[in-house]
DNA sequence: ATGGCAGTACCATACTGA
């Protein structure tokens, strides 16, 4: 089984390269961040056509997630429950695989702008509380992956340029430590349980030729539950669809488990 | 030193992203 997280910055623009990418890729789920559309104009039937049933949260303008599945979902959780936000930023669901169920999060994780900002501090406690949640979630469900466009270069080597930028966002400790701490509810970057490429990232900024110089910082992560971590046999970045006329600037991570 | 791209919305310029 495949499961794969795509930041697609606007579902309206990107809906034909996904459906593309869909069918070179047909991955039994695929989480999406950054719809920027309400439910009502979700394109659910083109993507019922491509052989896909679908669950979304969705935002006008900003955020918005969705879990696409070959096969139907059960127990949709929008946003993280206990948690006032207002930005919709997390679905979940159970997907019924086989050896048992798989509890799917789709996240994205606040941008948080700049360390001291409201954002920053908002980051913080949105971070605090989806730990707090993944771990009652974690509980309920042993076959769990979490994964999504999560704004954290957990690393220096997950950035282009760990000097410069250090301290800055996706780069400071705070956020690091947040990151850490998913790991140590049981959770593991599925990314680094495989040998990669040097300098490999998810995202490239759509300025000074950013994605061509491979200026880039890995961001969009897949986190596996103890249980399914022994059934993990790939995981990778899929830079293709990066390549596309009008790209997302983020770019699919595949996890393949069995 | 600064902005540089892309998407969206009160459609001209501001906001957000990362």
């Amino acid at each position: 089984m495949q499961i794969a997280t795509w930041n697609v910055n606007s579902l309206s623009v990107r809906l034909p390269q996904v459906l593309a990418w869909l069918q070179a890729n047909p991955v039994d789920a695929l989480a999406l961040q950054e719809l920027k559309l309400t439910d009502d104009k979700f394109p659910l039937q083109a993507l019922q056509e491509a052989g896909y049933h679908a669950v979304s949260h969705g935002q006008k303008t900003y955020n918005g997630v969705a879990w696409l599945t070959r096969t139907p979902v059960r127990d949709v959780v929008r946003n993280i429950p206990g948690l006032d936000d207002e930005q919709a930023r997390i679905i979940a669901a159970t997907l019924d695989a086989e050896g048992g169920p798989v509890r799917l999060i789709n996240g994205y994780f606040v941008n948080g702008q700049a360390p001291g900002t409201d954002k920053f501090a908002y980051k913080m406690r949105w971070l605090q509380a989806l730990q707090d949640w993944v771990k009652s979630e974690m509980a309920i469900h042993p076959r769990l992956v979490l994964v999504g466009d999560f704004n954290v270069a957990p690393e220096d080597r997950d950035s282009y340029d760990p000097i410069g930028l250090k301290d800055t966002i996706h780069h400071t400790v705070e956020e690091r430590t947040h990151f850490q701490a998913l790991l140590q509810l049981g959770l593991t970057d599925a990314f680094r349980m495989f040998d990669q490429p040097e300098k490999s990232y998810s995202w490239w900024d759509y300025r000074m030729l950013g994605f061509q110089k491979n200026r880039g910082l890995r961001i969009d992560h897949i986190l596996v539950s103890e249980a399914l971590r022994p059934s993990v046999s790939a995981c990778s970045v899929d830079r293709a669809p990066r390549k596309n006329p009008q790209p997302s600037d983020h770019a699919p991570v595949v996890v393949t488990l069995g």
